[in-house]
DNA sequence: AGCACGCCGACT
DNA sequence: GTCGGCGTGCTC
């Protein structure tokens, strides 16, 4: 007997155990750990891993596995184990934990069809539905207003059946391919009959008598000029045939990447590489923390690990943030590694996203290059797994299951014996302390390539031009460079920060804020659509001519967003012509991409954008990079605000003056005096770090402290509160005294879609009992989230703290 | 989750 | 007595 051993997809508590189930003699040798199968579940059909099998149950009455819906595993031998540890370690579910290591596609899609085993005996209503039909879908079913007691008395009758479906949702791209269906003589001849109408079938055939070979569909009718009823009539006449061939889709089909060669390593990059390189041939498991100034070449230490990774069979995991970075990164390794690199990243399809997948799974590929959960790429031959800029916080998942790519890395890196190298010119406080104590091994390379010095800083204040009466969002200073850098055919940057201040609509009259009735925020005003968005809920609004509570028409939006820049900018500066990047312009797939390829073209001399523009860019005509508002990302309930603010503005000053011409960084600000923002302008990290280390002492945050962070949310703020003070005794009962349990405290934004938000937050050093605490606490209300629509959500090591 | 079962009030 | 509502508990 062979048993099953199946975590299932049902994600609840009750359920979060393996099930077994028979495996039935024709199924034995196919059936193998890791892989999907559909399994009989109470009345219906779920999808499962197999996480194990043996070869006996305590349960005598088995059910069956009904299919295996794999051919080789999903999950190998590591990533179940793997799964295991991340579902413990962050209280999720193992099925959420092994959904997440997968791409979306082989989440399972679940069907239910009606079958009739007669027809005369059913009763009219049935009859009618099934209109000569056999089976009909429960979907249908609904659609068409089925009586369902009616249907559950005829299934009770035996007159129908259901049938459970389980389906994976996974398809297989496939292009038509013509090609000649006969010897080339008889084409040949096929033409001469041909009558003298057919211009475009002569055509067709005449570009076979050319190319003798497979050719696809699309390209066939572009080089032809015509169209398929031509190609059909061919086939039809048996002097063609179509052939669907599998293919990848690919997502980096129209562009062509050359070959490089590793370049020759600066000494700093020699010193910084070499104990990687040991750690590779040493096959050592070692955590390196690079840090490098932008612009040091750390990309050039990767490649050259990798190299070496791959000279000796292995493979390699690169991870690199969200999308702003790719394009550029992504070539680069494409560049050096050519068609051993497959590149998983936020914005290809689910389909782009499956096919990369398959090539890692197939072994077809050894990099992988990706955001965040290309960490689980199935590879079994680790050889290096890189973090390049480390400390973004898109490596931390922000829902089900909340891991950390950088733990995961660690956990990974033990298992195949590997170093996991993380990069940064900014590295995380706890990043940098962890190495400063030899927890990680420190590798530093503070210069730039070929001696170039970081462009200068200036820091404008922004109230000193108040008073000089400028009221615009730019200073002199900054707009004169721009004009300067116009006139002179260079380019700009200019930085936004957008986040934690956008757009509101208020009253001159009385002051009201425009808020949403559902969540504690502002509303933000969209100029495009004329319309005022919540950004946390659906809810949006048509702009009001008038105030609500006084009926003034003094009514205005306030803010500065991307559009309002833009239109300001215009007015200054006729010449500019600007691409601006945010949200809004690069929602439509490609359009990032397209947008820095009109920047890089020089179609455009200045890019407007947030966040997504601070990160990698590369263009060499950027001589002027401006910071218009810093301030509000100072100003956020967020103890990491200083190390964020200081993180952006080293990468956005990054971005200037990286080639021949020298760079300059403005910065517009209101707090000149803050730490980070004068540290930041001296590119003094150590001096930051200290500085920012004796804050984190004095107020006991991390490093010095670990964090956990217990969300509770409820429609009703009473039962809120009343949750959050008990869970925060609770937590202060059975914790040791050496934690500080602080709440329970309203979330900064405390109300969102109609839901009351509080928080409590752990703060300590060492409790090991901490987990199976907390999981006592999560049981204790597992009643009330069941019915009473609570909601408690625990992360370890948060850092969205709203 | 999703489904059956079972208990209770309302109604042919 | 039966229909239909919802609360309870189980799924190898």
């Amino acid at each position: 007997m062979q048993v099953a051993k199946v975590v299932v997809d049902v994600p609840t508590n009750q359920t979060n155990h393996s099930f077994d189930y028979l495996v039935p003699p024709e199924m034995v040798g196919l059936i193998k750990k890791g892989m999907r199968v559909s399994v009989p579940f109470g009345p219906r059909k779920v999808m499962g891993f197999v996480v194990n099998l043996v070869a006996e149950s305590e349960f005598d009455k088995l059910r069956k596995i009904s299919q295996v819906m794999d051919m080789t595993p999903v999950l190998t031998d590591e990533l179940l184990e793997l799964g295991k540890w991340l579902a413990e370690e962050t209280i999720s579910l193992y099925i959420q934990a092994y959904q997440a290591m997968l791409p979306q596609v082989l989440k399972a899609k679940y069907k239910k069809e009606i079958e009739a085993l007669t027809f005369e005996e059913l009763p009219k209503s049935l009859q009618k539905l099934f209109d000569g039909r056999t089976v009909i879908s429960f979907d249908e079913f609904l659609q068409r207003n089925g009586n369902y007691r009616e249907l559950h008395k005829e299934m009770k009758n035996g007159h129908v059946q259901i049938h459970y479906i389980v389906q994976s949702k996974e398809t297989i791209k496939k292009v038509s391919f013509i090609e000649p269906n006969k010897e080339l003589y008889l084409i040949e001849e096929a033409i001469q009959d041909l009558s003298k109408n057919a211009q475009k079938q002569r055509l067709v055939l005449e570009y076979f008598l050319k190319n003798n070979e497979s050719v696809e569909q699309g390209d066939l009718l572009r080089a032809c000029e015509t169209t398929t009823s031509t190609i059909q009539a061919l086939i039809k006449k048996g002097l063609l045939k179509k052939i669907e061939k599998k293919v990848y889709r690919n997502p980096y089909q129209n562009r062509e990447f050359k070959r490089t060669k590793p370049l020759p390593l600066s000494d700093q990059q020699q010193v910084a590489i070499e104990p990687i390189w040991k750690a590779i041939e040493k096959e050592q498991s070692e955590v390196f923390l690079l840090h490098g100034v932008t612009g040091s070449g750390k990309t050039e230490v990767y490649l050259q690990s990798i190299e070496k990774v791959l000279q000796k069979g292995q493979e390699a995991i690169v991870l690199v943030p969200e999308i702003a970075l790719t394009p550029q990164m992504v070539q680069r390794f494409k560049e050096r590694f050519g068609g051993e690199v497959a590149v998983l990243h936020s914005a290809l399809s689910p389909g782009e996203k499956f096919d990369e997948w398959t090539k890692i799974h197939k072994r077809e590929v050894k990099v992988v290059v990706g955001a965040r959960s290309a960490i689980f790429a199935p590879f079994e031959n680790i050889g290096i797994i890189i973090i390049d800029e480390e400390h973004e916080t898109s490596y931390k998942q922000e829902e089900q299951p909340r891991y950390h790519a950088r733990e995961v890395a660690k956990q990974r890196g033990i298992y195949h014996q590997c170093p996991v190298v993380l990069g940064s010119a900014t590295p995380l406080l706890e990043s940098y302390a962890r190495a400063k104590k030899n927890v990680y091994h420190l590798l530093e390379m503070p210069d730039r390539m070929n001696n170039q010095v970081m462009p200068p800083v200036e820091i404008v204040d922004m109230r000193e031009e108040l008073h000089a009466g400028n009221r615009t969002m730019f200073s002199k200073r900054l707009l004169g460079a721009i004009e300067e850098r116009l006139a002179k055919k260079e380019q700009v940057v200019l930085f936004l920060n957008r986040r934690g201040y956008s757009t509101f609509v208020m009253c001159r009259e009385c002051g009201d804020v425009v808020k949403c009735p559902h969540c504690d925020i502002a509303l933000t005003y969209h100029k495009s659509n004329h319309l005022l968005k919540c950004h946390y809920c659906d809810y949006q609004i048509p702009m009001m001519q008038e105030c609500e509570n006084c009926q003034s028409d003094q009514i205005r939006y306030f803010g500065t967003g991307t559009q309002k820049v833009e239109e300001a900018l215009m007015q200054v500066i006729p010449d500019a012509k600007i691409v601006r990047m945010d949200v809004d312009t690069t929602r439509r797939k490609g359009a990032h991409e397209r947008l820095l390829q009109k920047f890089q073209s020089k179609e455009a001399n200045i890019l407007l954008g947030t966040q997504m523009i601070a990160k990698g860019l590369d263009f060499e005509n950027v001589t002027l990079v401006g910071v218009l508002a810093v301030d509000a990302m100072l100003n956020l309930p967020d103890f990491r605000a200083s190390e964020k603010t200081f993180q952006l503005l080293t990468q956005v000053s990054g971005r200037a003056g990286r080639h021949q011409l020298p760079g300059e960084v403005i910065i517009q600000t209101y707090s000149k005096e803050h730490y980070s923002i004068e540290l930041a302008s001296q590119y003094n990290y150590t001096q930051f770090f200290l500085q920012e280390m004796n804050m984190r002492k004095n107020f006991h945050y991390p490093p010095y402290y670990f964090l956990t962070l217990i969300n509770v949310s409820h429609p009703n703020q009473l039962k809120v509160m009343e949750v959050t003070k008990m869970i925060s005794k609770l937590l202060y009962k059975h914790l040791t005294n050496d934690a500080t349990i602080l709440g329970p405290t309203p979330s900064p934004i405390i109300r969102i879609n109609n839901r009351y938000r509080y928080q409590c937050m752990i703060k300590y050093k060492n409790e090991p009992m901490q987990h199976e605490i907390i999981r006592k606490i999560l049981d204790y209300y597992y009643e009330d989230i069941q019915k009473n629509d609570l909601t408690i959500t625990v992360d370890f090591e948060p850092y969205q703290l709203m």
